[in-house]
Formats: structure tokens, sequence, C-alpha cells
DNA sequence: TTTATTTAATTAACGCTGTTAATATATTGA
DNA sequence: TCAATATATTAACAGCGTTAATTAAATAAA
């Protein structure tokens, strides 16, 4: 790589780490050219030299969110073995991640892209963020007959689903309204979907 | 109710109708106050006699979506018997107006709050939603003894959360990429969630 | 019916937004 | 050191939601 290239990607991880505080700290609402170019120190139209527009900015985050996310799952459940507790330990500390800096969730799920052809391994690679985590307790769970394959790929779908659904619906209409409800509602929904018959 | 009452509620609806259709057409992202104010015929200042801001009035549709939806839900559904697989069917023709009305999702789940108190009631109302129109096939599996009470509560907000994520993720992020796979995880879904064991 | 007063609708304006063109400033090669 | 290239900045545009000032319409009083 010529200095040429390491100066380059120098100036978009200046962008790149200004619009990640920015996500984290105020959230989705707070992301604009300016405010990320401040933050940045450098004028607004200079970004433009190092990122096709905004969004092309935004979604380059989302790799970088996901590392800190999955070492965040990890630090929680590496106590817990591996199998259904394993996944229930995974799923809650999935959900604490995105309740602590709910500009992650907003970020994977909300904003809206332009070019959704150019963004398509990003887009799967959100979609299949839990299924990864969890990958390996879910064969494991296999391997030692708790469940069959086709169940388990199954459950692994409705778990994925159901803590999307909770999640959009507790950060963005606020229901329940209670961080309590929520809580409680997620142990719910967790130990029955993961129940074994 | 005095003339003026009359007027003003006859003003409100024509920029409520034009708001509607405009969703439904084109969705949330050709909303726009004049978009709005030129469809009724008015100004776009016009619109500040009437309503707080946009996101009033964008909100003040979702009584009307929901009146649609459920039309929609019964009609699809009445020749199917009471009991798990009327909730079958409520769920996907649930689904499928959303699919048939993207802009209703966006309205419903992911347009953003300005005064979050002030709507509680509507955000109840679009939680709950599913379950309304759910809740008497619901009481028939617990009256008829197909599942217990604890059980059916769990597995109608899994079915409704569920089903809000697989929207989402559909709808905002492409994920399946065609109708097809989607049909056919929700119809996966669907059977798991509500199996009787 | 004409005039004065109140009500409602419109235009102009403000401060934002993302993006691009034109300009100014560094940096590089000769 | 000077010319050529690359990069950063400012100015500008078109759009957004919202408000203040202004015009037009409807009502009340004379």
């Amino acid at each position: 790589m010529g200095n040429k290239e390491i100066q380059e990607q120098r100036m978009r991880g200046y962008f790149i780490q200004a619009t990640k505080e920015i996500l984290k700290g105020e959230g989705l609402k707070s992301i604009s050219v300016r405010n990320i170019a401040d933050r940045a120190g450098y004028s607004y139209a200079t970004l433009y030299n190092y990122f096709k527009d905004v969004r092309d900015l935004i979604f380059e985050c989302v790799v970088d969110f996901q590392e800190e996310c999955e070492t965040f799952v990890i630090s929680e459940t590496e106590k817990t073995p591996a199998g259904i507790e394993k996944i229930k330990s995974i799923a809650k500390a999935y959900v604490k991640y995105f309740i602590q800096y709910p500009g992650t969730f907003e970020l994977f799920f909300l904003e809206k892209i332009n070019d959704v052809a150019n963004k398509q391994p990003t887009l799967k690679l959100i979609s299949n963020f839990l299924d990864r985590l969890s990958n390996n307790d879910w064969e494991y769970c296999i391997d030692t007959k708790v469940m069959n394959k086709e169940d388990a790929k199954v459950k692994m779908n409705t778990l994925n689903f159901t803590l999307v659904g909770m999640l959009l619906l507790y950060i963005n209409r606020r229901q329940p309204e209670t961080y309590k409800e929520f809580s409680e509602e997620i142990e719910n929904q967790i130990n029955s979907i993961l129940e074994v018959k």
C-alpha cells in the first residue's frame, strides 16, 4: 500500500471515527455532514473526497460496531456453558448492547439506504449477525441431539426476528414503557422460544 | 358541533386525506409539508393552522390505516374457522397488508416521534394492533383447552414481535432478497410459533 | 349597503439539510 | 524556484420544517 493509500485510509478513518462517536452518543438524529466534519476537524465538503455520500460513510460503521458488539457478547457470555444456556446468554447480551447504544440499533435496522444493490453485503451482515454470534451453540445443540436441524433453523430465526421486533418497539415506539417490563418480556420470549419439548 | 368546528374538521380531513394518499402511494420518503399541502390544494403554511406540526398530522393517519387493515384482515379470514387456524390466517393477512402498503408499515413502526408523551395512546394502539385483531381467537384457544393462558400470552407476543421483525428486515433491509423466500419464512415462523405440543 | 373588525390563507424569510461547482491552499515533480 | 497536480475550503443551490409578516376573505356593526 503506497503513501497515497495510507493517507486516504487515515482520512477515511477520521470521518468514520467521528461518525461512530456521534452515533454512540447522540444517535442518528444528530448525524449531519457538517456535524461529522466538525468533529473530524475538516470542512463538510472534504468528506466528499473520501465518501460517495453521507449514507455510504454511515454504513461504513456497521462492521466496527459489529466487532465491538461481538467482543461485548463474548465477554458477557464466556462463563456460560455451550448449548441452549449459551444461546440465551448471547441473546441477552446482544439485546443489552443495543439498549446501551440505541444509535447502533438505528444504524443497523432503521437508517434508510440509498443504493440497496451496492449495500447488499452489509445488509446481509446485519440480518445474520445474531446467527453468526450463536451459530456454534446451535450446532452444538444439533450435535448433542437436543434438537434437530430443521427445528434449530426455524428457532434461530424466531429468536432473531423476535429480538429485533422487541427492540424496534422499545427503542422506536417506547413499548413497553419501562425497561423493567421490557427486560422481563425479553426473558420470557427467550425462554419460550428455546424451550425444549 | 358548530359551523366552525365542522369546517375545521373538514380542513383537517383534506390534509389527512392527502397525507394518506402519499403514504400509500410513494411512501414516507415522499412526505413533505409542501407536498401534502399541494395535494390538499392549499399553501404549506395553512397546514399549521390545523396541525401542531407535520408529525402530528402524519400520526393522525394511524387510526384510519388500522381500520382499513382490520377490514382487509376480516375479509381475508372470514371463512377460516376460529382458533389456531384463524390466528394463522389473521397473521398472514396482517403481513400481506403491510407488504401491499409498505408506507403504512413505515408510519406504524419506523417514523420518528417528536413528542412521545403526547403520542403514548397511538403508540400503544400500534404495538397491540395484532393482539386486538386476533384476541378473540386466542381466547377461543384458551377456552377450548388448546393452550393455557400463560402460553397463549407469550406466544401472542412472540407472533407479534416476529412478524414485526421480519417485516422490518424485509421492507427496510431487503432481507431476504425475494418475496418468495420471505413468504415461505413467514409461513414457517407462523407454523412453528403456533405449533401445539 | 358600506365600513370596520376579525379570521383565515398566502408569501417571505430563517435556519437547517445534503450535495456540487468554483476557488483557494498545500503538495509534488522538474 | 517554478509549474503542475492534488487536496481542502468557501459559496451556492435546492430541498426541508417552521414562523412572522402580509394579504385576502368572511363576519359584525353602523
